[in-house]
DNA sequence: ATGCGCTACCCAATCGTTTGCGCCAATCGT
DNA sequence: ACGATTGGCGCAAACGATTGGGTAGCGCAT
């Protein structure tokens, strides 16, 4: 197609037609008011006409620069090895490119140093706004600045207590502290999956209610002694999932004690370790919660390993509902968050924000998913 | 830091210090070799203390427009929520990271059109280069022009069979048909996960050799009556791994049935569907070989269902050895293979061909993890 | 005094687009 | 018939960086 000449640029389409670079690009890439004006019907016809047959495309580089404008976001997430993180992520690449945007997508690994690396890094690129999926409750990478002098300015009040109270509920949470102000380095960004205490604008789960969801389950199957499998305490989605399961069961009139909430990593090993200390004391809970499902499938290890019976000796629920709960040999009881749509609200979100007007987070409602890890009812084998 | 006006330039740090902007540049992105020349010690000095003190970053819209480099790289797959695939991108990430590098990652669910689409996007957004890890064998997208005229232009020969010999054991595979020659609409580009009958340079696991180390395996168990979850029939990694079974299984005198290569897509859902199959006929095999731990997991579901015990009734392998195989309730013989570092070497291999130094496909070697699920021989209800 | 080679810079073109402004001709209003 | 509009373009200045080519001044040998 393109034979002769290096790339193909609007210079050289301008030359072979005799008109000017700035004809051509008015009636390839002008808004469309301003496409009309720009040449006669017959011009533009033969500009367009020669364009696709040379192929033309714009260059993003000299485009940007221009207009200062990238078309790119950052997105920033623990580990895309996760499923829920990797699903979260198909949202958001769908969306984006829907949206003409493209994203860098970058592993942080929970680690403040390289979530500040990383986020200097996209901004170094001209990020048009970021997708943080990793932050933590404390907003701690999102605030200080990093080594360059950049990082997120927040306009937000400062932190409260580590534990919050969650969305409680409500499908919406207050408006971004700063509105559409400056993020990192003058940034917009929003967040996704975790929130902040700071009350940065995100998309999340309405992980409390889920959390609640799981209580009301186990309550209605007569567990009085239970415990929960928390994450990291860092992470909204543990902490949340936590309180809104403790919650509950204290209005019940079962306050949960400290030992029977257990923090570790999100993956298998780390819910396989939590199980084993919680399971092997001699006042054994009946019913687990695994505030993800990695975690659970590390505890049903845990459990073959100590010879319970899932859904008889113990009832195990899970979290995010992935693929595989269905396919144990015990399905596994699990709620069920809307993650893609988690990642393609958060590019909207982003892109409002971008536009300038105000935003509010969101809380995405989840529903709990009954398999037989949690049995009927109580065990027979439960008191 | 930056306080007053605006973005800080290359020209700014320039003025503000009497100097040219030529001078700045090279005394802060010149080669190694020109800053020493660049400027006198002193004047160096006052610009690099400046510059970070402005905290300058440069416009890398700026730079790639003028050095026709964009230190950027576009990397398509099929699905990031499937952990192998995401693992190899963290792979990738890492090393693209280490080197400098950016890149653009989608999901192109193996759909031919929209992998067109995609390595059109990137193309347009003047990548340096791709890394392709949903290559099919014929290499359709590869090769076809898509629909603005670009596409791979492959200058390897036509494919050849679709079931090929696989790499048979061989840690090296030819060079690249076209040597350093232009790929996709002339970037240059490798392939990673699955490798493509025309012999493009790829990194890839051993897939063959894995096949073989299960069949291996199974026949020193005394297995006579086998079957395999195939995958998908367009990707390598399916194929390979199953003529590698395949393949040994002959050679041992028992060559497979056609019935007993089921082929399905790469997910749980996929691999129940196809055990259901292979386990309801009368002549049910005693061991099956599941292409991959998804397939597998789908297979104990289904295995579940029939009322089948692992290692008892039914030995059942894997291949990625992903972290819940080990977890399952009965844990998961499978292959392990090097995923993350197949990323790291696609990267570098990459970087190779974009120098213009001759390149050539690499296949990392596998091994066989082997657990519960394929009990300690033959059970004693099979034969 | 001339020429040579340094050092330490400066000059200006260039990459491909975008966009405010201006110009010329044709058309319109009166 | 004359000034005002408007359609249809061209002009040129950005955007920020890179880079091949000067050149002024100096020391030094001839």
């Amino acid at each position: 197609m393109a034979g002769d000449g290096g790339p193909v640029t609007l210079r050289g389409i301008a030359e072979q037609l005799g008109l000017h670079v700035s004809t051509v690009s008015r009636v390839l890439n002008g808004p469309s008011g301003e496409q009309a004006r720009a040449a006669s019907g017959e011009t533009a016809r033969r500009i367009r006409e020669l364009a696709d047959e040379l192929g033309y495309r714009p260059n993003p580089h000299a485009t940007s620069l221009r207009t200062r404008r990238s078309n790119l976001v950052g997105v920033l997430f623990p580990r895309l090895s996760e499923i829920v993180v990797a699903t979260i992520y198909e949202g958001v690449e769908e969306e984006a490119t829907l949206r003409g945007l493209s994203t860098f997508v970058t592993n942080t690994h929970d680690d403040p140093t390289i979530q500040r690396e990383r986020i200097a890094m996209v901004l170094g690129r001209r990020v048009d706004g970021l997708i943080i999926g990793d932050a933590h409750l404390d907003g701690a990478a999102l605030t200080d600045p990093g080594p360059g002098g950049e990082g997120l300015r927040s306009t937000g009040p400062g932190g409260k207590s580590l534990r919050g109270t969650g969305p409680g509920g409500k499908s919406l949470r207050g408006t971004s502290p700063g509105g559409t102000g400056p993020g990192l380095g003058g940034a917009p960004f929003v967040l996704v999956n975790r929130r902040t205490d700071a009350g940065h604008p995100a998309v999340t789960c309405d992980d409390h209610l889920g959390g609640r969801l799981v209580a009301e389950h186990f309550l209605a199957l007569g567990h009085r002694q239970v415990a929960v499998i928390a994450g990291e305490p860092f992470a909204s989605t543990g902490t949340d999932r936590t309180s809104g399961f403790v919650d509950r069961y204290r209005e019940a009139g079962l306050p949960l004690p400290t030992h029977r909430v257990r923090h570790c990593p999100f993956d298998t090993t780390g819910g396989h370790r939590a199980a084993v200390d919680l399971l092997s004391g001699s006042d054994r809970p009946t019913a687990i919660f695994a505030v993800n499902d990695l975690a659970a499938i590390g505890t049903i290890g845990a459990a073959r390993d100590l010879g319970l019976r899932l859904g008889e000796d113990l009832a195990l629920a899970g979290f995010n509902d992935t693929p595989l709960a269905a396919e144990l040999p015990v399905p596994l009881t699990s709620v069920h968050s809307p993650m893609a749509e988690q990642g393609r609200r958060a590019v909207r979100l982003l892109l409002r924000r971008i536009a300038g007007e105000p935003v509010a987070s969101e809380a995405l409602r989840p529903d709990l998913v009954v398999r037989a890890s949690t049995g009927t009812a109580i065990g027979p084998s439960l008191l």
